[in-house]
DNA sequence: AACCTGACGAAGA
DNA sequence: TTCTTCGCCAGGT
C-alpha cells in the first residue's frame, strides 16, 4: 500500500535540483509530517529502484551520509560531487550551501 | 493481530 | 559538546 505521503515524498525527491540536497526530517515535514523522518528512509531503500529516486541527495539532519556501508557512502559522495556538492569533512556536506532551501519553490513558481 | 525494523530527529544527561 | 534514549510512521514477518 502506498499512503499519499509516501508518493508526496517520493515526488518531493524527485525534485530536488541538482548539486542541492534535502535531509530526511526536512523532506518528512514537507511531505506533511514532520516527525516522520524515519518512513523517508524506508521509502527510500525500499522504492529507490522503481522511481528512479536521487537517493544520494537524500542526507541526515547533520550533512551526513546517512548510509551504513562505507563503499555506498564513497559511492554517494562521488555522485554528490559530481553534482557540485562540497564537503566539509570526508561524509559531511556543507548544508549551508548545498541544503535545498523549500522557498525556491515558490521562487520557480514565481519566477518561472 | 502483534511485534520488529529502519539510510531519522529532537531532547536530555 | 558528545552520547544515549525515546518517539515517530509505515511496511515487513
Amino acid at each position: 500500500m502506498v499512503t499519499q505521503f509516501t508518493e508526496k515524498v517520493i515526488k518531493l525527491i524527485q525534485s530536488i535540483p541538482k548539486g542541492k540536497v534535502l535531509t530526511y526530517g526536512r523532506i518528512a515535514k514537507l511531505a506533511g509530517n514532520p516527525q516522520a523522518a524515519r518512513q523517508v528512509s524506508w521509502i527510500l531503500h525500499s522504492s529507490t529502484k522503481k522511481h528512479n529516486l536521487p537517493w544520494h541527495r537524500v542526507i541526515n539532519s547533520k550533512g551526513l551520509i546517512a548510509l551504513k556501508a562505507e563503499m555506498e557512502k564513497e559511492q554517494q559522495k562521488l555522485l554528490l560531487e559530481k553534482e557540485g556538492v562540497k564537503f566539509c569533512d570526508k561524509f559531511k556536506i556543507d548544508l549551508a550551501t548545498s541544503m535545498w532551501n523549500i522557498d525556491s519553490i515558490d521562487k520557480v513558481k514565481v519566477d518561472k
